[in-house]
DNA sequence: TATTGTTATACTCTATAACTATA
DNA sequence: TATAGTTATAGAGTATAACAATA
């Protein structure tokens, strides 16, 4: 025998499991709006009249630069983003359009009844106590 | 204005942020011994001379069963893993090879003390708290 | 007839390194 | 020289469908 954790209790695997269990609550009217999670994900972040550099996105989404690359092309494509003319010229600065607003619009409606079903499964306590140690988890690593 | 949670509350961002910081603790040491971090979940769920057919661990190992094909095909190609012959004929049961074994030991050691360092740094008694948490919030979701 | 697992297909994401353009 | 972002490349994830072999 070896002396590994019990493989249920690893970290890495409860957390690649709850995500995998999460994201499946989302995945489908995501899906159905013609989106990928990622793609939403920077659509998310956009909402609202939020004009951001990609830099900062690809931290805010956790997605990495050449990905965000791709993801921006594509959405640029579908007329959802549009970009800002910037200061700093090696910067590509980035908002949505009308159309990507209605469609954040759109998809936010459902992922709110979808969030507010997990809260009454998990615990809307638990729900915040369990976002509030993650974060806390990830500081203390990166810090 | 939207009435969007702020997005580093997002459940589904806070996920994806403390996984990547989670599994940056391990890419370094499992990549120079020549694995993907899927190939080590592998492995890992194989130690200590379990034998175990392709559907389960691809449940153990969150990997869906065509990535886990061509994460066998690669494994076995190296010698890492072998198959096991089984009663039901339909099934594909695999095992650690010696090598395998060997290879496991070596970067396990390794592991253990990246597993201690967030220990310590996070606290003990709260990283059983968040596994318990996380693994609740997917039983939560599934049943 | 149902189940196990593989193959096929298409697209996307992850990760690293090398590169271009601007500062 | 440093930084912002893109391109290139390989492995892996996502999703669905079709298939062979066995039960």
């Amino acid at each position: 025998m070896n002396d590994a954790p019990h493989y249920d209790d690893s970290l890495t695997i409860a957390l690649l499991r709850a995500r995998e269990a999460v994201t499946a609550q989302f995945r489908e009217h995501v899906t159905a709006a013609g989106l990928t999670l990622p793609q939403w994900r920077v659509i998310r972040a956009l909402a609202g009249g939020v004009e951001m550099d990609t830099t900062t996105l690809a931290d805010r989404t956790v997605i990495l630069p050449p990905s965000l690359t791709r993801i921006l092309r594509h959405l640029g494509k579908n007329d959802l983003i549009e970009q800002v003319p910037a200061r700093d010229r090696r910067q590509r600065v980035i908002r949505l359009t009308a159309t990507g607003q209605s469609l954040f619009d759109e998809v936010w409606q459902v992922s709110q009844t979808r969030y507010a079903a997990i809260e009454a499964a998990f615990g809307e306590q638990e729900m915040v106590v369990l976002v509030e140690s993650l974060n806390r988890l990830r500081r203390s690593l990166k810090g």
